[in-house]
Parts: C-alpha cells; sequence; structure tokens
DNA sequence: ATGGCTTCATAGTGAAGA
C-alpha cells in the first residue's frame, strides 16, 4: 500500500501537478492539503476518471482537506470530534482496513499570535482524539502538513529558527505528544539525504537554496510502522513551473492480510 | 534570513501562508 501527502496550495491551480503525481506514483491513498476550494467545487468528474474515489471537506480561499482513493473510503469523518473549529483542516477514512487520517495542522502565523494560541490549543484536541483512534485501530496512519518541524535536523538554520514558529520548543513537544502516543515518523525509519525538507519559501530562492523545513509528515502506529519498507519526499515535484511551496512525501507499507 | 513569492478575493490592495 503506497500513501503519500502533499498540501498542494491551491487544488484548483495544482490539479495538473495533481493528475500527473497520480499518474507517476499510484498511490493508493493521497492525501490533500490547502485545497481552498468550495464542496461544490471540487473537481470530482476529473479525478474520478483519472481512477480516484475522492472525500473532501473544503472552503472558499483558505484551507480544505482531501482524501484521493483508489478503493472507496469507509468509515469518512470530517473534523476533530466535539471539537468547534469552522476551518476545514481534518478528513479521515479507512481504506483497506488502514485508518488515514489527513491534517492540515494551524501555521500559527507567529509565537506572539492569536493564531499561535489555536495551533496549541489544535494540537491538544488533535491529541486527544488520536489517543482514541489509536485504541479503535491499531492500522492507523496520520498525514498532513503538520507545520512543525520536529528536530534541528529538520530545519535548515536551526540557530536562526529557535523559538519561531514552526520550531517553536511548545509545538515540538506537541510532535513529541504524538510520538509518546505510540505513532512512528515513517521518514526516520530509514537513511535520508542530508538536508532534505518539504518546505521552502517562495520568496529569496528558497528552493533553489535549500532554504528548507520538513513539516509535512506521514506518523504511523506501531503495527504500520513494522510493516514500513519506504518513505521519501518528491522534490521533484517542487521543481516544477508554478510549484505548490510543498513537496509531497509518500509512504509505502506491506498489508498483511487479517 | 523575511519586504523582495504565491494565492485568493477583488477591481487596487490586503490577508494569509510558513
Amino acid at each position: 500500500m503506497k500513501i503519500a501527502t502533499w498540501n498542494v496550495n491551491s487544488l484548483k491551480v495544482r490539479l495538473e501537478q495533481v493528475l500527473e503525481f497520480l499518474a507517476a506514483e499510484a498511490p493508493d491513498v493521497l492525501c490533500l492539503q490547502e485545497t481552498k476550494t468550495e464542496d461544490v467545487n471540487f473537481p470530482l468528474a476529473v479525478l474520478t476518471a483519472a481512477g480516484y474515489q475522492p472525500v473532501y471537506s473544503g472552503q472558499k480561499t483558505y484551507n480544505g482537506v482531501a482524501l484521493l482513493c483508489r478503493a472507496k473510503p469507509e468509515d469518512v469523518s470530517v473534523g476533530i470530534p466535539d471539537f468547534d473549529d469552522p476551518q476545514k483542516r481534518v478528513i479521515a477514512g479507512t481504506v483497506s482496513g488502514v485508518r488515514v487520517i489527513c491534517v492540515y495542522i494551524p501555521n500559527g502565523e507567529s509565537v506572539e499570535s492569536d493564531k499561535y494560541k489555536y495551533k496549541l490549543d489544535w494540537l491538544a484536541w488533535l491529541n486527544g482524539w488520536l489517543k482514541k483512534e489509536l485504541n479503535k485501530y491499531p492500522r492507523l496512519a496520520l498525514l498532513g502538513d503538520y507545520n512543525i518541524a520536529p528536530e534541528e535536523r529538520d530545519v535548515h538554520d536551526p540557530k536562526f529558527w529557535e523559538g519561531k514558529v514552526l520550531f517553536s520548543e511548545p509545538e515540538k513537544a506537541a510532535f513529541r505528544d504524538m510520538i509518546a502516543l505510540g505513532l512512528v515518523d515513517s521518514f526516520r525509519l530509514f537513511d535520508q539525504p542530508e538536508k532534505a525538507y518539504s518546505w521552502w519559501d517562495y520568496r529569496m530562492n528558497g528552493f533553489k537554496r535549500n532554504l528548507g523545513l520538513r513539516i509535512d509528515h506521514i506518523l504511523l502506529s506501531a503495527e504500520l510502522a513494522k510493516n514500513c519498507k519506504s518513505c521519501s519526499i518528491s522534490r521533484d515535484m517542487r521543481a516544477k513551473e508554478r510549484p505548490s511551496d510543498h513537496a509531497p512525501v509518500i509512504a509505502e507499507i506491506q498489508i498483511e492480510e487479517i
């Protein structure tokens, strides 16, 4: 089973690249963030024609998430239960016995911002929910744009980023809280290139200079992690004309039949 | 190493992203 996540920064603008990615990688599930598309405008027909069954939760201008699935997703849910959030940031479904949760964790803007408080609050709600979900679904994958670089090696200039949003201590602690639930960062199960990132600022020639952060992740429950065969970042998608500022992350898992 | 992109909503600028 191949699962992937990609913050596309507008599905409308990136649709051709999404189709290209689906054709090239043929993932069983692709999690999308920042679709910035209302559900009535979701490009259902073209993605269905490409062999995928999408489920989605979007809104105008901001946020928006989707799961593009080869097999029909079961028990689809939207948002975090009991957490009243008008921002569309979570969609989950069960595909081939694997619970796939797609998240677009808030950016936070800056540590002084009210949006940062919202981010930390949001992460606390996510953690509480994940705890229950892991009891329910031993085969669970949490994919998405976390807007957190968990370690120094995930940041091109840790000194500069120290204490700043995306790399502040409370955010890293929230990430570790997810690891403490038993989730595993699939990317670090394998040898990886030095200075491997998943996001580069559009400004300042960020990509060409590899001034990036690794903030898009695929976390796996223990049962999936032990069967994970690879995890990599598709830098080539960031090198294209008119790219998203994020690159996709892909993991392969060998699913044993029960 | 941040003002210096990109997208969206909108009709000339402003918000937001990270």
